[in-house]
RNA sequence: GGGCUCGUAGCUCAGCUGGAUAGAGCACCUCCCUUCUAAGGAGGCGGUCAUAGGUUCGAAUCCUAUCGGGCUCACCA
């Protein structure tokens, strides 16, 4: 039983006992730092059920609590708070319970308990990864881990955009304007050459577009009549027609960017069990508006479009069959929603990973399918995060204000390596140890800075405040970590044998406090789909354990079982912020 | 115009289902390296929690309206 669950117990039977009556639930928080105590009972909530002078209250629960409650050695009553004050017993006790365990915050999983299925990244193949994506692929990867630590199974998955208009685009002009380069011939990764081509195609489009205008046509006829994007809609109908030699142009440029973008993950950290491509699901959905007909969930107008009426739901009807009974962007992600169940039945819910802007297509997709009365529907989430703007202003890939993802991981690990050579700390090691360790301090510093902000905010991407290694950064909190591992090394005893009895000092009561709040915050972390939560309360034990470190000398103790403690303290710190920074997809740095 | 969302210190952000005098970091100012990593610590300065009402013992938090930023409302994906 929790602490705040015996004084819970405590405090409903001071009630039951001294008035007579029954309280519902108690109101428990961390006492303030300017008052005497550690937990502190609100009064207020009570006068429901008992009437009075909430000080006097106050003053009786505590009386009956100190008696009644081994833990509680004192108390005092503030206005309404009554503060009570835990005995060193009670955290010597606690802490001895957890040091020894590994897995301290992580539950087992649940027999039973149904998988979740992770859907994140989503790229397109004609456009290398930038900073939106960075923000993207961390949270997923983040919030699949956070899942799988509070007990689910998760698998990890992303949908592919590799068909349609936009992707003919770059082929049409790697056609004409190649000259058969390839990735290797080039010494380009993949997914940027395929890139190169896809704005070389809107170059040469606005061409096009503006001698057209300029020999007579109107702005919109000219942007239909380009030769360029007819070129573009007849290479499409031909790929739709599996015309052999459009498929194997298709395959090879598609092989060149899964190849770039697997590179770009390897380094970024992140993973996935599966991978849906569009080319393969495109069509799905269409089985299943027969079965909406049927079930009466859909209508067919005369035209013979199929929609889906949302009146219930307070949302326009939305269509799911167009009149030529070709489908749009809905059909498909109820097809692959369904299809995905199908091929994982242990999965009973699913988080999508996707920018806000698409908050409410995903409010609709989600009402159909409930419509629809699978019983996993009640089970999705639209994971909705806010776009990554620059000081300049918004990202458009247009006006070439794009920060691409390889570009920034390579200054975020230059920026490091600057910083580290100007502490001069890493004197005395392999420059291949070196470099291994600029890589996990510039990507700490750039993961930390997108996590730690909830994740349906905006994020204001400043270059400069991102590599900054003070204060409340991924660095910071690296430093941190390597500074414990330092302590233990230098401890020459054995710190794992058992706890003596001794005084604490308020600094290591307030690690303790923290400590046990771990496995509850990544429980709500979990419920809230946010590792900024984690992110928080990672830098809050950093702060503390710093303010100890600095404040309370460890060799320097007075006794042995000081000493001792304190480097046991110092190893359990140490192995949650190693822990929090696994879910965060953060690795930690053994010495900087 | 309808819907959703955000607005907290000069800047970037915390603030759990309403609880005590609203917290951090950056920046600025003072101290602290002969002692465990100063990428640190101790302290100072800085707020009408966008505005106006309401709900109650009590509101940054809940409700309503207004102002301001963003997104969205396709037989596009």
């Amino acid at each position: 039983m929790s602490l705040h669950q015996t004084i819970s117990e405590g405090v409903k039977a001071a009630i039951q006992q001294l008035y007579s009556a029954s309280l519902e639930s108690v109101e428990l928080q961390a006492t303030r730092k300017e008052f005497e105590g550690d937990i502190t009972v609100v009064v207020f909530p009570m006068l429901r059920v008992v009437k009075g002078n909430p000080v006097q209250i106050g003053e009786n629960i505590g009386k009956y609590l100190v008696d009644a409650v081994e833990e509680i050695i004192g108390y005092n009553v503030v206005k309404g708070f009554l503060n009570l004050v835990i005995s060193d017993a009670y955290y010597l006790h606690f802490f001895t319970s957890i040091k020894d365990d590994a897995q301290y915050g992580f539950k087992t999983p649940v027999k039973g308990d149904k998988a979740v299925m992770v859907e994140y990244s989503s790229p397109n193949t004609n456009k290398p990864l930038h900073l939106g994506h960075i923000r993207n692929n961390l949270l997923g990867y983040s919030v699949a881990e956070i899942i799988k630590a509070s007990g689910k199974k998760v698998y990890k998955t992303q949908i592919i955009n590799d068909r349609g208009i936009h992707i003919c685009k770059s082929m049409v002009a790697w056609q004409k304007y190649g000259n058969g380069e390839t990735p290797e011939s080039t010494g380009l990764k993949g997914d940027k050459l395929v890139g190169n081509y896809y704005v070389k195609f809107d170059q040469c489009y606005k061409s096009e577009i503006s001698e057209l205008i300029s020999s007579g046509r109107t702005e919109e006829e000219a942007k239909k009549e380009a030769p360029i994007l007819i070129e573009a809609q007849k290479m499409l109908r031909k790929w739709e027609a599996g015309d052999e030699e459009v498929v194997t142009l298709w395959k090879m440029m598609n092989q060149w960017v899964y190849k770039g973008f697997d590179q770009t993950y390897k380094t970024l950290g992140v993973d996935f069990d599966s991978y849906y491509y569009e080319s393969n699901t495109y069509l799905l959905g269409k089985d299943n508006i027969e079965e909406g007909l049927v079930k009466g969930v859909f209508y067919k107008k005369e035209d013979g479009s199929v929609w889906c009426d949302l009146s219930e739901e307070k949302l326009d009807d939305k269509l799911i069959l167009r009149s030529d009974g070709t489908s749009v962007y809905m059909t498909q992600d109820i097809g692959t929603a369904i299809q995905r169940i199908k091929d994982n039945p242990d999965v009973g819910g699913m988080i999508y990973t996707v920018g806000n802007e698409q908050d409410h297509h995903f409010k609709v997709l989600f009402a159909i399918l409930k419509k629809l009365g699978y019983d996993w529907a009640d089970n999705l989430h639209h994971l909705s995060y806010g776009m990554v703007d620059l000081p300049s202003g918004k990202m458009k890939s247009r006006e070439g204000t794009v920060v691409d993802a390889d570009d920034l991981m390579v200054e975020m690990t230059e920026t490091a390596e600057d910083a580290s050579k100007e502490l001069g700390k890493l004197e005395g090691y392999t420059e291949e140890e070196k470099q291994e360790i600029y890589k996990t301090v510039g990507l700490g510093s750039l993961k930390y800075y997108l996590l730690k902000v909830d994740p349906k905010k905006r994020i204001l991407f400043n270059p400069e405040e991102s590599v900054d290694l003070k204060g409340n950064t991924g660095s910071f909190i690296q430093y941190t970590y390597a500074r414990t591992q330092s302590i233990i090394r230098k401890a020459d005893f054995d710190y794992n044998s058992s706890i003596p009895a001794i005084a604490l000092h308020e600094k290591e009561k307030e690690l303790i406090k923290l400590l046990e709040l771990y496995p509850e915050t990544i429980e709500n972390a979990a419920i809230e789909l946010s590792p900024a939560i984690i992110a928080n309360y990672t830098y809050d034990l950093v702060k503390s354990y710093n303010s100890f470190f600095q404040n309370v000398s460890i060799f320097g103790a007075d006794t042995d079982e000081e000493k001792h403690f304190r480097v046991q303290l110092t190893g359990f710190v140490g192995s949650i912020i190693k822990s929090a920074f696994n879910l965060l997809g953060i690795n930690v740095p053994e010495r900087m």
